[in-house]
Formats: C-alpha cells, sequence, structure tokens
RNA sequence: GGCGAUGUAGCUCAGCUGGUUAGAGCGGAGGAUUCAUAAACCUCAGGUCCCCGGUUCGAGUCCGGGCAUCGCCA
C-alpha cells in the first residue's frame, strides 16, 4: 500500500518578510493547515510547509531604517509570522527562510543547472522599474499609469541591465498542453481560464536575474549567479524555489511533487506559469494542483491603509480570545474566499455561523445527547445491541445510521481532496444536523418515562452519540482542539492519524460503558447584539 | 483598451446537455414541544430568475443587443 497519493505535500507560499502578518497570510496557511490536518487524519504521509521570502531590496532599507542588518531585521519579523502561526495551532512541519544555507545553495545549484541546459541565458533588458514592488512594469502598463508604479503610485525608473533570462517561450506549448489536460491543475476554473488566455496570447523570456551594483549594498542582498558575481538572483525567482529546495534532501524527496500549492490570486502568475515551466526545464515533476484564493475584504469593504481596516493579528487575537481559536479558525475555515470572488469578514457573519453550526449545532446536540446519556444511564454509553426493535444494528425510525455516517465520511473524503474545505465541513455539519431530527422523530426523552422501553432510548442515544462522534471526526481538522475535547468527553481514545480515517469513522465507535461526560457547553452561544471585540492596541512598528 | 466572468427569495448562493407548481443554508414570522446552550423540530418567502428583442411547441437554462457589478492583463 504505498500508493503515490498515499503521501500529501502541500505548501503555502513564502510571505514577504517586510510585512507584518494578518488575516490573509493566516488566512492561505489556514486552509493548508486544515487540508494537511484531514490527510493526516486520513492515514497520509503529509508534509506542510510555510516560510518567509526575504531576499529583497526593501528588506536592507527597512532594516538599515531601524539601525539593523538585514538579517537582524528578517529574523524579527520571520518570528512574527511563527508567532502568528503559533497562535493560530498551524501544524506545520516546516518554516523555510529563503535566507538559509538549505535553500540557497539549492538555488544555486538549479540555475547552475538551468544555466548548463541552455534555458538560462545572458540577455539585455530595459523597461521600467517600480522600485516599491521590486519589479519590471511593462510598457503598456507604464504608459497607462503615466509612468507611475500601478500599485503605489510613485514615479518609475527607466532601467536597463544585462540579465540573465529563462526561456519561458520554450515552454509555452508544453505548459498549455498540461493545463488543458489537467482540469484541476490551476483552481479555480475562473483563474485557470485567466491564466489560460493570457498564455495563448504568447509567452516571453522572464529575466531571473539582477546586476549586484558594488556601490549599493542592497544590490548584493540575495543569492548571487553562480558563475557570475555580477549578477544575483532575481527575489521572485529565489522564492519560488523554496518548494523545492525544502524538500530536496534525501529523507524528503519523497514528497515531491506537492499536491497543493495554496496561494493567493495575487500570485497567480508565477505559480501557474513561471513555476511549473522552470520545473519542466529542471526535469522535474509539477505539482498536482495550484490554488488560487481570493481576499477577504471586511465589513464589505476592501481593506486597506488608508481606511486602516485591515484585520490584522490584534483583531485575529481579540475573536480568539472571546470566542476561541476554534470559531475563529471555522469561521475562516467555512466562510473564506476560495472561490473567484471575496469573502466578507462581517462580525454579524461570524455570530451567525459561530451560533448555527457550533453552539446551536454540534455542541447542543452533543449536550442534549451527553445530558440524556447522563440522565436515563447514569452517564454510561447505553448498548444499542440490548434492543430487539430495529432489523439491523444502527438501523431505526427511517434512519440507516451506519450508511448516513459512511457517506457524509466518503463525501468530506472527496471534497477535502479537491480542497473544498468548507464543502467538506458541511458535510459534517450536516450529518450532527441529522441527530437532531432523528431525536426529535424519536423521542428518546418522551420513551424514557417508561422503564420498559430503555432498551429503546439505549439504542436511539448510541445512535445520535456515535454519528456525533463521527461528525466531529470530520471537523476536526479545522477545529481540533473541541474536538479532541469532544471525544475525551465520549470516552474515546483519539489519536489523530493513528489509524486511516475510515476505521476511525467505522460505525460502532463507540464503546457501550464508557463514561460520559456531559461538561460545560463546548461552545457557548454567542450574543449577536454584544459589540464586536476590540483589539488591545499595543503595536510597535 | 484587450480577455474573461457574473447579475436567481432580506443575505450567501444551487440550478447538468432548454420541459410539470424555480430550490438550499442563514436571517425573519408563526406553530408544536421540552432531552438540550430560549437550543432543536415543523410550517411560512407568492421572488418581473437584471432589461429589451429573438429562436423554439416550450427558456433562469440557447442567440443578439443593452445596463450593472467584478476578475485578470508578466
Amino acid at each position: 500500500m504505498t500508493e503515490p497519493q498515499q503521501r500529501y505535500y502541500i505548501t503555502t507560499p513564502i510571505y514577504y518578510v517586510n510585512d507584518r502578518p494578518h488575516i490573509g497570510h493566516c488566512y492561505t496557511t489556514l486552509v493548508a493547515d486544515v487540508a494537511a490536518r484531514f490527510m493526516r487524519l486520513s492515514g497520509r504521509d503529509v508534509f506542510l510547509l510555510t516560510g518567509t521570502d526575504e531576499h529583497a531590496e526593501r528588506v536592507v532599507e527597512a532594516a538599515a531604517e531601524r539601525g539593523l542588518t538585514p538579517i537582524q531585521w528578517a529574523d524579527r519579523n520571520a518570528g512574527a509570522f511563527e508567532d502568528a502561526f503559533r497562535l493560530l495551532g498551524f501544524s506545520n512541519d516546516d518554516f523555510i527562510r529563503t535566507t538559509q544555507k538549505r535553500h540557497t545553495e539549492k538555488v544555486e545549484s538549479y540555475i547552475r543547472r538551468l544555466n548548463d541546459s541552455g534555458d538560462v541565458y545572458l540577455g539585455d533588458y530595459q523597461g521600467w522599474w517600480d522600485h516599491t514592488q521590486e519589479e519590471y512594469v511593462p510598457e503598456n502598463t507604464a504608459r497607462e499609469h503615466d509612468f507611475k508604479s500601478p500599485i503605489t503610485g510613485k514615479p518609475l525608473e527607466r532601467r536597463q541591465e544585462k540579465n540573465y533570462f529563462f526561456r519561458l517561450s520554450a515552454y509555452q506549448d508544453r505548459l498549455l498542453k498540461h493545463i488543458e489536460s489537467n482540469p484541476g491543475f490551476i483552481r479555480p476554473e475562473s483563474r485557470r481560464n485567466e491564466v489560460l488566455g493570457r498564455i495563448r496570447t504568447g509567452l516571453q523570456d522572464v529575466p531571473v536575474s539582477r546586476a549586484v551594483d558594488p556601490d549599493d549594498p542592497k544590490s548584493g542582498w540575495g543569492i548571487l549567479m553562480p558563475g557570475d558575481e555580477s549578477h544575483r538572483i532575481y527575489v521572485w525567482i529565489d522564492a519560488l524555489f523554496n518548494y523545492l529546495s525544502a524538500v530536496d534532501t534525501d529523507d524528503r524527496r519523497k514528497y515531491w511533487p506537492a499536491q497543493a500549492h495554496v496561494i493567493g490570486k495575487d500570485i497567480l502568475w508565477f505559480h501557474a506559469v513561471i513555476w511549473p515551466c522552470m520545473l519542466m526545464a529542471l526535469g522535474e515533476k509539477l505539482p498536482g494542483c495550484i490554488y488560487a484564493h481570493s481576499f477577504w475584504i471586511r465589513e464589505g469593504r476592501k481593506m486597506s491603509k488608508s481606511l486602516g481596516n485591515f484585520i490584522d493579528m490584534p483583531t485575529l487575537t481579540a475573536y480568539i480570545d472571546r470566542y476561541g481559536l476554534d470559531a475563529t479558525r471555522w469561521f475562516l475555515a467555512t466562510q473564506g474566499p476560495m472561490g473567484a470572488t471575496d469573502a466578507d469578514f462581517a462580525h454579524a457573519k461570524f455570530i451567525e455561523v459561530y451560533n448555527a453550526d457550533l453552539a446551536n449545532g454540534l455542541g447542543n446536540a452533543a449536550s442534549r445527547v451527553s445530558n440524556m446519556i447522563a440522565k436515563y444511564f447514569d452517564g454510561a454509553c447505553p448498548d444499542p445491541t440490548r434492543w430487539h426493535g430495529s432489523p439491523s444494528r444502527g438501523e431505526h425510525a427511517g434512519h440507516d445510521w451506519p450508511a448516513i455516517a459512511t457517506s457524509a465520511v466518503e463525501n468530506a473524503m472527496t471534497r477535502f481532496e479537491a480542497l473544498d474545505i468548507p464543502g467538506a465541513l458541511e458535510a459534517a455539519v450536516a450529518l450532527a444536523r441529522r441527530v437532531d431530527g432523528y431525536i426529535h422523530a424519536t423521542e428518546p426523552f418522551k420513551l424514557a418515562k417508561d422503564p420498559e422501553k430503555l432498551p429503546e432510548v439505549g439504542a436511539i442515544l448510541y445512535h445520535a452519540a456515535e454519528a456525533l462522534r463521527i461528525a466531529s471526526l470530520l471537523m476536526w481538522a479545522a477545529i481540533p482542539a473541541k474536538v479532541e475535547d469532544l471525544q475525551r468527553r465520549f470516552g474515546c481514545e483519539f489519536n489523530p492519524g493513528a489509524a486511516p480515517l475510515r476505521d476511525l469513522a467505522a460505525w460502532g465507535g463507540l464503546t457501550p460503558g464508557a463514561h460520559i461526560e456531559k461538561g460545560d457547553a463546548l461552545f457557548p452561544r454567542a450574543d449577536g447584539e454584544e459589540a464586536p471585540p476590540e483589539p488591545a492596541r499595543a503595536e510597535t512598528s
């Protein structure tokens, strides 16, 4: 049983180390984390990678402004990302930084290979340089924006230099063919169409280096071109290689190719076009999927510096403090912008979703079931086989529970496999919801008044509790701590990944006789009238 | 400007190759009930399926035009 799909390598972008972490970084990483956790739960051998991108010229400037060396500055900010990701409970297996030797050495070797094969060559480049973004702006775009940065509005500089180029044009047909014959390669579909449209207009070779100016300390920051120290590798190219460099070791090589690169839509072109072509040039296998999600907006408005309405770490922390980490993860995971359109972080929506899915959903169902078990069975998990009224085990009152649960599990697995995280979690919620309907239909609380009917009550409660146990398993990847708490209360020994999900979720996992504890509300109901939580503002730059 | 979408109940959206009374979740209203976190369960939305025109026995579902919104453009 070592099918290739047994391994699951998933990545986030490496984040620009000058940024302060905010909801955007956290969301991308959460998506990857939830997928990774679910795959681990399914029994797969998972590797989740994130990290920071540190070789931008702006890093040197920002460090200098603070009287720090670039690496000191990068250390500090990379630490801020690691702190943020720890706060969100992410389970990354590694955190790569492009300034690490393990990365720079690999990048040199990749470039050397591309140089040797002729895929990288020395040529001339002239264009409009956007200093703030550290990239060239194409001629027509520069003209449209009056030769000012389309992003920041600052004037563009005319720049000419000798550059090493990557022979992107040579791979146009192969890439096109690959995208066309692999519909899931670029997702969601609208992004795929955008990329296809642009490729069809023709690919030009892209510069992969920048000249080193001996008088400018900024230009020395980065990885030098192997064999030509008058150039350094363009930061974007350097950064892309991280996906490979991180696992290009004897013990990790098995993880390549990645199953999924999760990214934001802003960096689609680099990931969906340049990166695959570089991999083809290197003779490496291509990743299974480039998933480009959209952005978060806030209360219906774009987040911007001028509005000062970013959902930053203090804001996220305030939500986590009031509603809990898992509640916050749940909202992001179920309501996030996985499609082509942006998603709204609206406080009212947060409360609605939290109450509907968690407090009134899983939490309340668990509460009523465990309470009845406490009341009618002294807290001991009832034995469903004592009741002989049902035609077969687990089947009752029009509910074929083993079949219902199995189909929910299969549904969730299929959706997680497709990175349809909201859909997968919805399948879990739907299973929990059926428990409420079942209790309503069978009315165990009425039957319990007749002592002779206790065996039937026991069967009903067993079915209900067991369905909730399985539903919660399917939610674990998003809300791990709460699910582990619920499993413990239900008397289950839960070791994620210890057994394949299909075994963990097989009907009959609850042990009759085991102690079932009610405890406090798993997800206390949230008050929609209450004002949004206020972030504590003690930010230093 | 070029390319590509989208426009369906208050909100978020399903509606495959055209065909009986256009659906779901959430919110809202009412009802019944008590095991539960005033939760859950049942019922309720008479919505010009953006507008105009066309094809067709028949169109949210196809075609043309218009309006609006949005995405992408190394």
